[in-house]
DNA sequence: GTAGCTGGTTACACCGAGGGAACCACGGAA
DNA sequence: TTCCGTGGTTCCCTCGGTGTAACCAGCTAC
């Protein structure tokens, strides 16, 4: 009836139409993608290796808060999903390179306009909830 | 000594030094914009409204698989942080309006880029996946 | 011999995001 | 009178992401 109205609608029908009994929005692929690339570290360490290939111990020397653990599994999934490619070189002891992937380039591309975009304004939005908070109590 | 080097590096010590003590990349300003946009069903949401304003019982139709608690807190956080606008009409029964802020929309650019990045190439990312599983077992 | 660096893995604990269901007040409709 | 629609709120629970600490193999330097 209302053209303006079916858009979202109608891309939300579509994408259950095709997804069959299970095509719950909880579920849509892009969320999956989205969840390894907004996880609490990979867009510090894409960042980093956006600008260069890192070491496994410089990445860790590079962002001291981040434990051992989380390092590596975030590496991982990155490395998973095709943004890092892992290379290990026979050095003594020997040493692992992470660097970013052409797939892996082509996503920090619209990420980094995001994180721009929020270190021009999370002054704004600090001052919105500092308003909306005054306006509560 | 290394110009290409100290591109990133000095970038985290300098907000390091802003920062004094506290100043752990856990807890840097642009996280705690990044947390609120990308939270479960935030950045579908913001789409919705990206498109029209919308009710509260509209959006809940909209998008059945969140619940009813999710909804409200969701909206509340995105209105908390200035991205939505909320209205109540004294209409019978009292109707209430949610839509998007210029601060909203200006979000909703760069957000809405990743999400297109991730629907043209989630695709890719599942083959990346399948390929690493594959290699592991 | 003992300590340290390389890059991990594993066991354990925590906590906060998210889900489910019940409840609320108000008014209209059958 | 009872039910439904409006837009919420509150309690309780689960689960996964994250942190802490210990442990590992191989080689080097003291």
């Amino acid at each position: 009836m209302d053209a303006r109205q079916s858009d979202l609608k109608t891309k939300l029908e579509i994408y259950r139409a095709q997804g069959g009994e299970h095509a719950d929005l909880a579920n849509c692929p892009v969320r999956g993608v989205m969840a390894n690339i907004n996880g609490k570290w990979a867009p510090l360490l894409t960042m980093a290796l956006a600008e260069r290939p890192y070491r496994f111990g410089e990445l860790r020397r590079l962002v001291p808060d981040i434990s051992q653990r989380m390092l590596t599994q975030t590496l991982r999934d990155l490395q998973r999903d095709g943004y890092v490619r892992r290379e290990v070189f026979p050095t003594k002891p020997p040493s692992v390179e992470y660097s970013l992937t052409d797939l892996g380039r082509s996503m920090f591309g619209p990420l980094n306009e995001m994180l721009m975009w929020a270190s021009r304004n999370y002054e704004a939005v600090r001052v919105a909830r500092a308003r909306f908070d005054a306006n509560e109590g």
